[in-house]
Formats: C-alpha cells, sequence, structure tokens
DNA sequence: GCAGGGGTTCGACGTTGATCGAACGATTAT
DNA sequence: ATAATCGTTCGATCAACGTCGAACCCCTGC
C-alpha cells in the first residue's frame, strides 16, 4: 500500500474540484505543485499547523486534484494535471494564468 | 438606481468567483444565462424555494459572476462574461467545456 | 529497544453556507 | 384602492469548513 485513495479520473466532479480550489492555501499549494512537481507536505511553509495542512492536503487529494504516494515516512504529493486536463480542459491553465486582483 | 452593487471588473477575487461557481445550482444558472443572455431571476426551475434562490443570485452579483439591472419589479440578471475573461482568461470555456463525470 | 521526524487523527471551537417559511417591499394590473 | 406578481430580508436550523493543540502512528537511525 504505497498510494493513498484518490478518485478515478472519470469520477472527478467539477464542483468539488472548484470547492477544493476556492481556497487561498490550497491554491499555494497547487500552483507549487504545477511549478515545481512532486513534493513533500512539509516542504512548504504556510504558515499554519500541521494538523490544517494535513487537511488541505486531503481535501486536495480526496477531491481528485493530487496524487500522494508515501516513500518511507514521507507523503509525496503530485498534481494530476493529466486526468484534470482531460476531464476540465483548459481549467488549470486558467487559474495560473489568472493575475491577483489590484 | 437601477443597477445592485457589485465590484468592479479589477476586484475580482479568484476565491472568490471558485467559491461562487463551486455549486451545482449556480453552476446551472451560470451555464443557463450563457446560453440564454439576460434572464429574470424567476424564469428557471430549480427546485428551490424563492429565498433560497434570491440567495444564490446574490452570491453570484456579490461576487462579480453576474451583473443585475433593475426593471420594474423583475431583476434582469447577465453574466459578466467579458470581466470573466479579462481577469481569468480561460475559466468560463473550460467550466462550459467540462463534461459530467459518468 | 528507543528516540526523533513526518504526518495523521481526534476532539473542540468559531465561522460560514445552504436551506426554509414567513413577513415585507416595490411595481404593475384591475 | 386592491390584488397579484416578483423578489428581498429576517430569523432559524443544520451541516460543512478552517483552525488548533494534543495525542497518536509509522518509519528510520542510532
Amino acid at each position: 500500500m504505497t498510494d493513498l485513495p484518490e478518485p478515478d479520473a472519470d469520477e472527478l466532479e467539477l464542483t468539488t474540484v472548484l470547492s477544493a480550489l476556492a481556497d487561498d492555501v490550497r491554491l499555494v499549494i497547487v500552483r507549487h505543485l504545477a511549478a515545481a512537481g512532486e513534493q513533500a507536505c512539509g516542504t512548504l511553509e504556510l504558515g499554519i499547523s500541521k494538523a490544517t495542512r494535513s487537511h488541505h492536503f486531503r481535501v486536495l487529494r480526496e477531491s481528485g486534484v493530487t496524487h500522494t504516494r508515501i516513500v518511507g515516512t514521507r507523503r509525496l504529493v503530485t498534481l494530476r494535471r493529466d486526468d484534470l486536463d482531460e476531464r476540465f480542459p483548459g481549467l488549470l491553465d486558467a487559474l495560473f494564468a489568472a493575475t491577483p486582483a489590484r
């Protein structure tokens, strides 16, 4: 058992994915995964507690946004870009293209 | 005073817009507005009460997704497609392209 | 074995959100 | 004026969410 449970690619629900992405902390995580590739949970400095961070990573995984594999004591997380691009073409690109409000 | 208050185009926040769109009822409304153009609030049969419907239209307007003008006793609602496309290019297209899960 | 680091789980707490019925307000039609 | 239509607002309820500290679990290294 080296992988954590996650929804299949064809089970991804739009509203679930949007809910998962509609959070500033999780958006930071997703952008970082997109830019830097596979990361351990603790790699990012998010200014929140371990428990809260774990919660956000769980939401991302259970919504189907990320994939998590276990290596030793680490959880290595990747963005499920191919699955998301297939189910929701252009969605991730649109999110990453969005500039912050002025 | 023929228009209801709404955020300016350059004030649109990504997480706020995503939250507004991360709801099945509101997604139905937005898709319908995109397909059919300006609509009165009561036009759609959504299977919810007047109060709840009013709530959803308010969330859409306050997040900047829709524009509402008052004509007589009606509230005529439009999708702010140009503003959204400018701030978040490709986002609406991605939403409308998404097919339901199998 | 034992200690330490990386994450998760368990309550708990406060906030927000979806929902409703009922009352209300504003405009139009009779 | 009166009634009807369209929609909002109020108060309430219930569920879900973000957050935390503390306890726990699992693996690795000594």
